[in-house]
DNA sequence: TCTGGGGTCCTCAATCCC
DNA sequence: TCTGGGGATTGAGGACCC
């Protein structure tokens, strides 16, 4: 929480929908759906004697935080975003468990499939939340917004076994925060004639966009409250935060979203990026372990039949300075070969030394895949041809029946858990 | 306390081209 | 031929989100 947590509990609970009665929601026709401790929920769901035990889920490396955590574990302070280490000396009684990706994937496609019965309006923002427009689905349902937020509720914990929270609002913005407050296990209904007075007791770290470094920043000229923000001089945020920061941030604390619901928005960037458990000077270790990645990355754009044009690596230095450096090819790819021959090149030529925790490939200026084979030079053909044929083995029996021979060495140790996590 | 992984968006500077 | 301005593109870095 921290974002709107400190909001004075009775403003909340003006909000608060009971059973059978909520807050007037004419217009409020966004609804933002999120589900309590999902990572966590799930694990439960599937193994039931841990329902009455502090659950924690996330990397259990030596390096690894925590991705989710069910509410007894919160009891203790344990906090997503925290270090496993730390979590374990606040908790030494919970369970603690690594991620299953897959399994979260699978009930997040389920939960989904409920939202988009009820309109196809569904904009997912990650595994364990979702925007719904249902402005064309009320006369349908013969039900007002709110009346849609309890059916969701009702049948994701039917069908699904989990609890989940909803907001109900007339913009996105509104929607998201009234879930965060609702949670766990509730529904905030926020009146279309009352978004400032929902707003503006609000701590302005409760802003989209507002993290650690803006918040104090804003702190610092006396910003505290959304209700500042929205008093401030336009010109004067601008200079403090830049043109498209202080509009935003304005016009939001305003109570002013015209951001639409938009159901398949395309990928802009795909990557993969790994912590080594200790930091490794070797750069050859480290260019066996930009193979591995640029192996994935590659894998996952054939399987999204996705090409890109600019491939970017990321290292971070033992003291956690981080760099990126990126190029951009003639024409796009999603070749293995070509992939890590440009990070290998990147990491070589332009990366200063030092001892390195962390590495990271990632693509970018993403397209489909249809248009450029044709333009495609004969080596690079020849290596996709290999990489389809590795796909196709790897498919039959299965992750590790195919590598490159750089590759079938020993691995570096690395970070338990790999993955995005909800709920923060 | 000591900080993962997969992303998006913004800013700023350099460069290129018209 | 020289020069300047403006737009597009590229690259680096930072902040933020879940």
């Amino acid at each position: 929480m921290g974002r709107s947590g400190d909001l004075p509990r009775g403003l909340v609970d003006r909000y608060r929908a009971g059973p059978e009665s909520w807050p007037d929601d004419t217009g409020c026709t966004v609804l933002h759906v999120d589900m309590d401790a999902f990572y966590a929920s799930v694990e439960i769901r599937e193994r039931p004697e841990l329902a009455d035990r502090p659950v924690v889920v996330g990397g259990v490396g030596v390096r690894g935080v925590v991705s989710s955590a069910n509410y007894l574990a919160r009891g203790f302070g344990v906090r997503s975003a925290m270090p496993t280490s730390h979590a374990r000396r606040l908790c030494p009684q919970a369970v603690y468990l690594p991620p299953t990706f897959a399994l979260y994937q699978e009930v997040s496609a389920g939960v989904q499939a409920v939202f988009r019965e009820i309109t196809p309006l569904v904009e997912p923002l990650s595994l364990d939340e979702a925007f719904l427009d249902v402005a064309g689905a009320l006369r349908r349902l013969r039900r007002t917004p709110a009346g849609i937020g309890a059916e969701i509720r009702r049948r994701v914990l039917a069908e699904q076994g989990l609890v989940c929270s909803v907001g109900v609002g007339p913009t996105k913005f509104v929607a998201k925060l009234a879930s965060g407050l609702a949670k766990p296990d509730g529904m905030l209904v926020v009146p279309r004639g009352e978004i400032t007075e929902f707003l503006h007791p609000l701590p302005v770290s409760a802003l989209w966009g507002v993290g650690k470094r803006t918040a104090e920043r804003l702190f610092d000229v006396g910003l505290e409250r959304v209700a500042d923000v929205a008093a401030a001089p336009l010109p004067r945020l601008r200079r403090m935060l830049g043109t498209a920061m202080a509009e935003h941030l304005h016009a939001l604390a305003l109570g002013h979203d015209p951001r639409a619901v938009v159901a398949d928005t395309a990928e802009k960037s795909i990557g993969a990026e790994e912590t080594f458990d200790v930091d490794h000077f070797d750069r050859d270790l480290v260019r066996r372990e930009l193979l591995r990645l640029a192996e994935r990355t590659a894998a996952t754009l054939r399987e999204r039949g996705l090409r890109g044009r600019t491939v970017a690596i990321k290292v971070r230095f033992a003291d956690f300075t981080t760099i990126s450096r990126s190029k951009t090819l003639p024409v796009a790819t999603d070749v293995t070969q070509e992939i890590y021959r440009t990070a290998a090149q990147l990491l070589t030529e332009q990366t200063p030394p030092g001892a390195i925790r962390l590495i990271g490939v990632r693509v970018e200026q993403l397209g489909s895949d249809g248009a450029e084979q044709l333009l495609m030079d004969a080596p690079a053909q020849g290596w996709r041809e290999a990489d389809q044929a590795a796909d196709k083995a790897r498919t039959r029996f299965g992750a590790a029946a195919i590598r490159p021979a750089a590759l079938l060495g020993e691995r570096p140790n690395r970070v338990g858990a790999t993955e995005p996590r909800p709920e923060r």
